[in-house]
RNA sequence: CGCGGGAUGGAGCAGUGGUAGCUCGUCAGGCUCAUAACCUGAAGGUCGCGGGUUCGAGUCCCGCUCCCGCAACCA
C-alpha cells in the first residue's frame, strides 16, 4: 500500500543583501534544512527555496556611496550569501532566487497586474513628512516628540507625494476568517495570537511604490513609468515565482497548489509573511501559505541585542571555520530555544560542543566502534528505515529541538547501556554472549545515525561509513577544543 | 496608552493543576571499551512580587514590578 507522498514545499525569507549573513538567518536556512532533508527522508518530493532580497532604498543608497551600479554591488554580496549552502551544510538541491533575476522582475509585474485588474491597487496622494535640516523624508518611528531628533528646532514640512496603495483594509475579515480556518497556520501559538490581534486592530492600506526620481533601484510599475515597486511587494512574491509562476502548471501547481507550502521566518517579520503576503495571496486569487513558523532572534549575553558596537556579534563564518558546519548547527538547533530569543555566546557554544558533540555523540561512537573493530569478524549489516515516532511527530510540529532531544537520549541510554552491560568485560569471558551485546549496540548506534542525518548530516555519514567498514573513525567526529 | 514575549537552584533552559526536571558547572564515589571521555550519588530553587480560585498552582484568574521586541509607508 504504497500512499502517495504530498509534494513538500518549504522558503526561508529572502535576506536583505546590505549586510554579511549573521548568525539569524544561518539558523533560518539551518532549520529549514532539517524540515527539507527530513522529508526528503520520509520520500516526499521536496522544493527547497532560499535566495536574496536586493531593491530598495538601503541598497540604493550603499551602490551610490560605493560609486557602483547597484546590480554590481547587489551581485557582490548575492556570491556571499550563495556560499553559505556548503558553510552550512545546506542540502545541494536548494533553489536559490534572486529578487533581480528577470523571471521574478516580470513575475512581481505579472502579480501586480493581476492585484491591479482585481481592483486592489489604487493612487492616491500621500502625505510624508519632511526634515529641511536633513533635506530627508522622516518616517515616525524617527521621530521624538514628533520632531526631528537632529533638528528639533524645526518643524517638519508635510509635502505630498503620489504613490499606488495595496488595499489591506479591505482583507481584514478575509484574512480573519483564514485565521479561524486554519488553527495552526503560525507556528508558536503566541505568535499566531500576536498576528490575529494586530489585524483585529485594523489594517490600514499600505503604499507599494517609489517615485522614480527619487528611487530608482527597484521593479517598474507595469503601465507606470514614473513609479518602482516599494521593495516588499516584490521580494514577497518570490515564494512563488521561484516554482515557475506566473507560468502555470509545472513546479507551482505541483508544490503551491497541490503541495504543502511551508515558510519560515524570524519574529521580526511575522506581519509580513502572515498577513501582508497572505492577503497579497488573496487579492491575486492564489492559495494561502501553509504554515508560517516563526523563530525567535539569536541575542548576545545576557539577551541583549548583537551589535557591532557592542563587539558581541557572532559571525557563522568564524565558527564554521573553527568547530565545523555540523558543530554549529548543532548549537542552533538545539542549543538555541525553538520559538524564544537566545543568547549565543563563544563560552556558551564551546560548552555544549564539548559536552555533547565530543563526549557525547563523538566518544560514543568511538567507543562503540572500537569494541566492533576488535571483536567482530566483519561489519554489523544493519538496515535503519524509519524514524521513530516521538521524533517524527516533533519534526511534523517544527519542534527541532525536542527531536534533537530525542536523539541525545538514545545516546545516553547508550552510554548507560554499556556501564551496565559492561561488553568490554563481557567479551574475555564469554566471547558469543559479548558479541552479541556489540552487535546491539552497533545497531542503536546505526539508529542514532539514521535520527541524525537530517540534523547533522555529516556526522550521520561518518556514522554510518564506520559501521559499514567495522572501524573506529581514524579521526574523532569531532575534536575536543 | 496599546500589543506580544520573558522573569524557574551559579549559567543556559524544559515543565500538559497532583511528589520541582534537563544540560553545563561544583563536590564525592565507581568504571576502564572510549577524545582525562563514561556511569552513579550529593549539594544547590519559598518557580519576579501581592492577592484569589481549587482538596491541591511554576501551571488557572486579578493586580503590580523589572527586562526585551513591535507600534506599519525602515527592511
Amino acid at each position: 500500500m504504497a500512499e502517495e507522498k504530498k509534494p513538500f514545499y518549504i522558503t526561508t525569507t529572502l535576506p536583505y543583501v546590505n549586510a554579511d549573513p549573521h548568525v539569524g538567518f544561518a539558523m533560518e536556512f539551518i532549520r529549514a534544512d532539517v524540515i527539507a532533508r527530513f522529508k526528503k527522508l520520509l520520500g516526499h518530493d521536496v522544493f527547497f527555496n532560499t535566495g536574496t532580497d536586493e531593491h530598495g532604498q538601503k541598497l540604493f543608497d550603499g551602490a551610490q556611496e560605493k560609486g557602483v551600479a547597484p546590480q554590481e554591488f547587489v551581485d557582490s554580496f548575492a556570491e556571499k550569501f550563495k556560499d553559505l549552502k556548503p558553510l552550512l551544510g545546506i542540502s545541494e538541491d536548494v533553489h536559490f532566487i534572486r529578487t533581480t533575476d528577470e523571471h521574478h522582475v516580470r513575475a512581481a509585474q505579472e502579480f501586480w497586474k493581476i492585484c491591479d485588474q482585481n481592483g486592489y491597487i489604487y493612487k492616491k496622494e500621500y502625505k510624508i513628512k519632511y526634515c529641511v535640516g536633513c533635506e530627508l523624508e522622516k518616517t515616525e518611528s524617527e521621530l521624538v516628540d514628533g520632531k526631528c531628533p537632529i533638528h528639533p528646532n524645526r518643524e517638519l514640512e508635510i509635502r505630498e507625494e503620489e504613490n499606488y496603495f495595496f488595499k489591506w483594509s479591505e482583507f481584514q475579515e478575509k484574512l480573519l476568517t483564514f485565521y479561524e480556518e486554519n488553527p495552526s497556520f503560525v507556528t508558536p501559538d503566541f505568535r499566531y495570537n500576536e498576528i490575529k490581534e494586530f489585524v483585529k486592530r485594523g489594517l490600514e492600506d499600505f503604499s507599494i511604490s517609489r517615485l522614480k526620481e527619487k528611487m530608482s533601484w527597484g521593479v517598474p510599475v507595469p503601465g507606470d513609468d514614473g513609479h518602482v515597486m516599494y521593495v516588499w511587494f516584490d521580494a514577497l512574491v518570490n515564494y512563488i515565482s521561484t516554482l515557475g509562476w506566473p507560468d502555470n502548471g509545472g513546479n507551482f501547481e505541483k508544490f503551491w497548489v497541490e503541495g504543502d507550502t511551508v515558510q519560515y521566518a524570524g519574529k521580526d517579520n511575522l506581519r509580513q509573511q502572515s498577513a501582508m503576503w497572505q492577503a497579497m495571496l488573496m487579492a491575486a486569487h492564489l492559495p494561502n501559505t501553509g504554515n508560517i513558523v516563526i523563530n525567535g532572534f539569536i541575542t548576545g549575553d545576557g539577551g541583549v541585542k548583537m551589535s557591532k558596537s557592542l563587539g558581541n556579534v557572532v559571525n557563522p563564518y568564524d565558527v564554521v571555520e573553527e568547530y565545523g558546519t555540523d558543530a554549529l548547527r548543532y548549537y542552533l538547533l538545539r542549543e538555541v530555544s525553538s520559538y524564544e530569543d537566545s543568547p549565543f555566546t563563544m563560552e556558551l557554544f564551546k560548552q555544549a560542543y564539548n559536552a555533547n558533540l565530543v563526549n557525547g555523540i563523538g566518544n560514543l561512537t568511538n567507543r562503540i566502534m572500537k569494541l566492533a573493530e576488535d571483536n567482530l569478524e566483519e561489519p554489523v549489516s544493519v538496515e535503519v528505515n524509519c524514524f521513530d515516532s516521538k521524533f517524527e511527530n516533533a519534526l511534523n510540529n517544527f519542534d527541532i529541538k525536542k527531536a534533537t532531544d530525542f536523539i541525545w537520549s538514545k545516546v545516553s541510554e547508550l552510554d548507560s547501556f554499556i556501564e551496565n552491560e559492561k561488553p568490554f568485560s563481557v567479551v574475555k569471558e564469554d566471547k558469543e554472549k559479548g558479541r552479541k551485546l556489540i552487535v546491539e549496540m552497533v545497531q542503536n548506534l546505526a539508529v542514532i545515525g539514521y535520527h541524525l542525518q537530517p540534523i547533522l548530516p555529516e556526522a550521520a555519514s561518518k556514522i554510518r561509513e564506520a559501521i559499514e567498514a567495522n572501524k573506529k573513525p581514524e579521526t574523532p567526529l569531532f575534536e575536543r577544543k
